[in-house]
DNA sequence: GGAACGATTGAT
DNA sequence: TCAATCGTTCCT
């Protein structure tokens, strides 16, 4: 049987791609919110850029949990970040998710914005976790129980994967570790350092 | 106890 | 280009 732990129990920097195409559904407040990942980061204990790099901290502890794991934490004071924990536990790996295009639920996560443009709902790790409702509560959470479930899904025949350095990091900075599919909308806006 | 620094975003 | 804003981690 096909597992979601078992899917996600791999080297981060091949399961971050993988999850280009699978499905985010988040229930809240009776409605279903989905998104489709389309862009996404791989880090580890290896990588400088890592919360798992100075080891098992109490922020990075859910890194070196089991995989299909929710990593969220708060960062600048005002954010929240999204992961899927990856590897066997014990390692401290972790796929950022940076972007989904939003595919049901569309008016909540307008809400939720404070935007009605479509492009500017969740193209950015901050803003997908504004839409979808996601803060700490979440950290630990296991992505295959309600009411936040990460599902395979497909990159369509068009789907070309983009390989480049992550965004907003100084760290570590020449892995090249951040995918995304090539001119999906939805992609987030690469920021200037 | 103190301080530096963010896996960001939105306004200027 | 820059301010907002505070938890995490490390240093003294």
């Amino acid at each position: 049987m096909v597992t979601l732990k078992n899917s996600l129990s791999g080297d981060v920097y091949n399961l971050a791609p993988m999850l280009l195409g699978w499905r985010l559904v988040r229930a809240i407040k009776s409605k279903t919110l989905v998104g489709r990942i389309v862009e996404t980061e791989a880090y580890d204990e290896s990588d400088a850029a890592s919360h798992s790099y100075r080891g098992r901290t109490p922020r990075a502890d859910v890194m070196f949990g089991p995989p299909g794991r929710a990593y969220v934490y708060f960062t600048y004071g005002m954010h929240h970040c999204f992961n899927v924990v990856t590897g066997n536990a014990g390692q401290g790996a972790a796929v950022l998710i940076r972007a989904v295009e939003p595919i049901q639920g569309i008016e909540e996560m307008k809400i939720n914005r404070g935007t009605n443009e479509l492009t500017n709902l969740t193209n950015g790790p901050a803003k997908l976790c504004q839409a979808f409702g996601l803060n700490k509560t979440f950290n630990g959470h296991d992505l295959s129980k309600m009411p936040l479930l990460l599902e395979p899904g497909n990159k369509t025949a068009t789907d070309e994967i983009v390989t480049s350095t992550r965004i907003g990091i100084t760290k570590d900075s020449y892995r090249l570790w951040r995918f995304y599919i090539k001119d999906n909308a939805y992609v987030s806006r690469v920021m200037l350092r």
